[in-house]
DNA sequence: ACCTGAACACCGTTCAAGT
DNA sequence: ACCTGAACACCGTTCAAGT
């Protein structure tokens, strides 16, 4: 009964700064994201997190990271069509939840599909090339009405290659 | 010989503020660009700018107008997809020179292949959606080692559909 | 009526001073 | 040695005061 149910009694670390950081930008965008506004959030002085984050840059790049992380849950059944439809559409549904200049970010990070497009049969370096592909998309069309059909085209004309080494 | 060099003599007009915010995002990226710096660069004073643009959101709303409208000059020969390929490397060269969040806002305005992809066979509104999937790739891989790959993957995509119609 | 620039409410980060 | 918070050099924008 002690215990405090206060979650800012408890101990800084990457973790927490990076979980309420996530927090502030899905609630209020990246724009709303400052050091001295997370700090208040965590009811820590602004400074101490620089205790955890040379400085904001390191910060958005650890954000991205996290992000990335968030996507690549792989799901092992179905043709690889199917299975990278899905990843495609968990990256564009993170990207949606945490708005911003993170989406490239993440993008770029994220490597869950290269797996999948190899064991379709393309060689290790094109299977990196189309992941990268199938992700820049995404960052750029995860609020766009054309984002089914893009990826319906990039998934036809990896599809394309895939059957030309079959 | 009485003329000034001084091109901060020169009236001001959102023409005049557009090129030179444009210069500095290209000298020093879009986050050095902020009202006061321009104004210092214009020899005016901040709120001089506001007669011309609402806030900074408008200004960044003209600017990425400015970037779209670089690139829909037009190429009317050689195939539908050599001229569509030539209109999306210049929008990538466009978004290279203009670096930062401008790329996503200018490929959104940029219309240059719709009519293009009109020729070629596709009706009004799948024209439309191919051409957005183009510039959302565009934005999001201009950067990218993967961008002459991803363009391909998604002409031959687009090509399959074209290719069903005739 | 128009223009000016001081002022407000913010930033990210440094660094001297205090413990 | 560590932590603190005042201070620096910025932001975008408002608005009272002056012309």
């Amino acid at each position: 009964m002690a215990r405090r149910a206060d979650a800012s009694a408890e101990r800084l670390s990457r973790e927490r700064i990076l979980e309420a950081a996530l927090a502030v930008v899905e609630a209020d965008g990246l724009d709303a994201l400052s050091m001295r506004r997370l700090a208040q959030q965590l009811d820590v002085w602004p400074m101490s997190l620089y205790r955890y984050f040379q400085d904001k840059e390191a910060l958005l790049d650890a954000l991205a990271e996290a992000v990335a992380d968030e996507i690549t849950l792989p799901s092992a059944n179905g043709s690889w069509r199917r299975q990278l439809r899905e990843l495609v559409e968990r990256a564009r549904d993170a990207f949606e939840r945490h708005p911003g200049a993170l989406a490239p970010a993440a993008a770029r990070l994220s490597d869950g599909g290269v797996p999948i497009l190899e064991a379709a049969g393309l060689p290790a370096g094109e299977a990196d090339e189309a992941w990268q592909a199938l992700m820049a998309f995404t960052a750029g069309a995860a609020g766009s009405d054309a984002f089914e059909y893009g990826v319906e085209r990039l998934l036809d004309g990896i599809e394309l290659r895939v059957a030309r080494r079959a």
